[in-house]
DNA sequence: TACATAATGTTATATTATAACAATAACTAA
DNA sequence: TTAGTTATTGTTATAATATAACATTATGTA
């Protein structure tokens, strides 16, 4: 579960964008639609954007370059992260499974090495583009 | 196993670069070390990139924005990849483990989505760093 | 209060990646 | 072999992503 964190005002702003958006945002895209409301520079972003991540209220797509709130409660504060990812439409669904967490928390390699984080991005169709 | 593929001139030049660098390869690296074999432009560089990574001869490290050469033959070509990634030195190594892949080839969501293509990065310390 | 720490604002710049178009080279099928 | 096709190259310009550096303001804490 998520701790509650205090956001600031910048952090909360960005943050709400992200949680409202149905698919993962660029970092240029927030700024965009947050100068408005007077965040200006992409740095102002970029440090929102660290300082959410850390905290695990948000994950980047790395492979997007793009920004998703998490909504996985049993997510390790952005230790452990699964993604599905769309190579048609883009839809970006944060997996949630047990199985595979528990799975790749205790993958350990030829050499025994043990590891304290992963990101895992799976590619393919979602269901809508399935049919299509 | 890897296809025999005919690469090109600048294929050639910017895998053999990658091939023998012991850590990931950034494009502007790559770029800066092929200059006086007459590869001057950016383009020229991620052309060659995108073309070997598509036949497999070489990875992106999504989170590192650099690329490996792959080295593990039983990769198939560029659909399921997985590496540690050191966070000290930044040390990459190509994970390559059946049951890993297996496992994660015949993964499954919870809308029973089957995926084409996966790429996992594990982060941790590697064994010179652990021991510091 | 006074000190430390975190967050902000701002300008400039670094880094990563692609668009657009012209010219060659390599492959394929009469 | 020759015309047509596709892949690759060369080149210039520009888009997209991300950070450095420094001054300022807000927040937390002793
Ligand atoms: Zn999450
Ligand atoms: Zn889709
Ligand atoms: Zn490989
Ligand atoms: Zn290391």
């Amino acid at each position: 579960m998520h701790k509650e964190h205090n956001l600031t005002k910048n952090q909360k702003i960005i943050f709400d964008l992200i949680d409202k958006s149905s698919q993962p945002l660029k970092a240029y895209s927030i700024l965009y639609n947050v100068k408005k409301k007077g965040i200006k520079a992409p740095l102002q972003v970029y440090r929102a954007l660290d300082k959410l991540v850390e905290i695990g209220k948000i994950h980047k797509i790395e492979s997007r370059n793009a920004f998703i709130a998490c909504h996985n409660s049993s997510c390790q504060v952005a230790k452990a992260t699964a993604f599905s990812i769309c190579e048609i439409c883009e839809k970006v669904t944060e997996i949630s499974s047990a199985g595979l967490s528990k799975y790749l928390a205790n993958f350990k390699d030829k050499d025994g090495m043990k590891y304290s984080k992963y990101n895992l991005e799976f590619f393919g169709l979602c269901k809508k583009c399935t049919l299509k």
